[in-house]
DNA sequence: GGGGAGAGATGCCGC
DNA sequence: GCGGCATTTCTCCCC
């Protein structure tokens, strides 16, 4: 595709808020909250409706460049290839592509209005823990859940037998050292608040690596083994492998 | 153009390790770490070089859904429409693709072997302490930098003038108050492992939140306003507008 | 809008 | 491969 006609389909689409998708061959200068420089390559290069530019290499799941949605694009026709700049006024960024040659550029209007609807999050586990106190202790009694302090909100707070106030951080996936800097941090806020010594404090997790475990007893915690919940549960080992390829 | 069509292309692209782009109306069913739905809408559908499948909707800068390198596809030939199967065995998932129109389905072979320039980060910040050490404090000495523990590394190690070790954690953005926690891990192991009782603590960053500060100093340790360096500053306030749009 | 934290985080490096 | 952690993290929630 001839890099005029480019820049006018360009033109067009980001008027009409349409998505676009091109294979282009270019070299690309970000400068914003870092800096940085890619050589010349074939990479696809999209823009969405909403003034977002994502550029991706032909490998890898993130993208090599990208600007935020809100960004403004302007170019500049020099002898031998398209200069295009892409600018971002709220956070002081500019992406510079140098094209020297685009293939397959094509947008449309896309209609969407629908949100994703998740399951299996954190909360959902918070919310277990409260349906299951016994997964935290035998006489572990939920107060409140996502209570929220100025040093961060507490996944599940309760109480044992004795009266004794418990934190629970819950974690989805195995816990790690920042797991345990949370917790001792809101344990030792809600000491400060509540003006008792003894807090205890439980990390409920699925898994705990040896060092935060170590951390862990070593402030006094102890670790409850809790797996996030799955509504469904799709994956089989045995499964019919249908026309693959 | 035709499910079916789609459906062939899709097998060239991926067995020729091409990059294909479509717009589709789709719905999604995702289960692997969570599992989530997504009702019927238009979308930008991806298909990369090494098997990583990616979604987007037409706003926002990241994917509504996506699958990892590696995965799998698989189609069968419904009444209505077509039904994609996403697997990938690394980690389980699986990513169901009702597809009911298709529109602007291309494919290409990128070549692009290059990898990003990348200036800014916090190890460049490190670096910059380093050769300058006054900006920590005026008797600051550099030893080491990202000195490896079993609790993680350390951005900058050093002394003072009068020989207390000097532990310094670097945050490129505004420092918060977990940034203040890695900061105690560190201290606390500091002195296990040397022995010793006082080591100074130093939180290196352009800024910090109020209650990060609040921390810091409760704990003892000081905050050292150092801005990331760039080697370029490509943003001005008034630059000129060039054909834009 | 800032602060705080989760995320299907991803990606990098070191052991 | 696991662990620890930065990231142009992104995104959401709550104050």
């Amino acid at each position: 595709m001839e890099l005029q006609t480019f820049e006018e389909t360009v033109a067009r689409a980001v008027g009409l808020r349409e998505v676009l998708t091109a294979f282009v061959e270019c070299d690309i200068t970000y400068s914003g909250r870092a800096e940085a420089f890619l050589d010349r390559g074939e990479r696809l290069f999209i823009i969405k409706a909403d003034g977002a530019v994502l550029i991706h290499q032909p490998e890898g799941s993130s993208p090599i460049n990208y600007m935020r949605p809100g960004s403004t694009l302007s170019f500049v026709r020099e002898t031998s290839h398209l200069f295009l700049k892409v600018e971002n006024s709220a956070d002081k960024s500019t992406l510079e592509v140098n094209i020297y040659a685009v293939n397959e550029c094509h947008s449309r209007k896309l209609e969407d209005g629908r949100k994703q609807d998740l399951a299996g999050n954190e909360r959902d586990m918070s919310d277990w823990i409260r349906d299951h106190p016994e997964s935290i202790a035998k006489d572990f009694q939920p107060i409140s859940r996502e209570e929220q302090t100025d040093v961060g909100f507490i996944d599940v707070l309760g109480h044992d037998k004795k009266g004794s106030i418990v934190v629970v951080e819950c974690k989805r996936i195995t816990a790690s050292l920042t797991a345990v800097d949370q917790l001792r941090r809101y344990v030792e806020r809600v000491k400060e608040i509540k003006g008792v010594k003894k807090v205890k404090g439980v990390l409920a997790a699925p898994a705990i690596t040896p060092n935060a475990l170590e951390m862990l007893t070593s402030w006094g915690f102890v670790f409850a083994k809790v797996d996030p919940p799955k509504r469904l549960e799709r994956w089989q080992k045995n499964q019919k492998r249908l026309g693959e390829f």
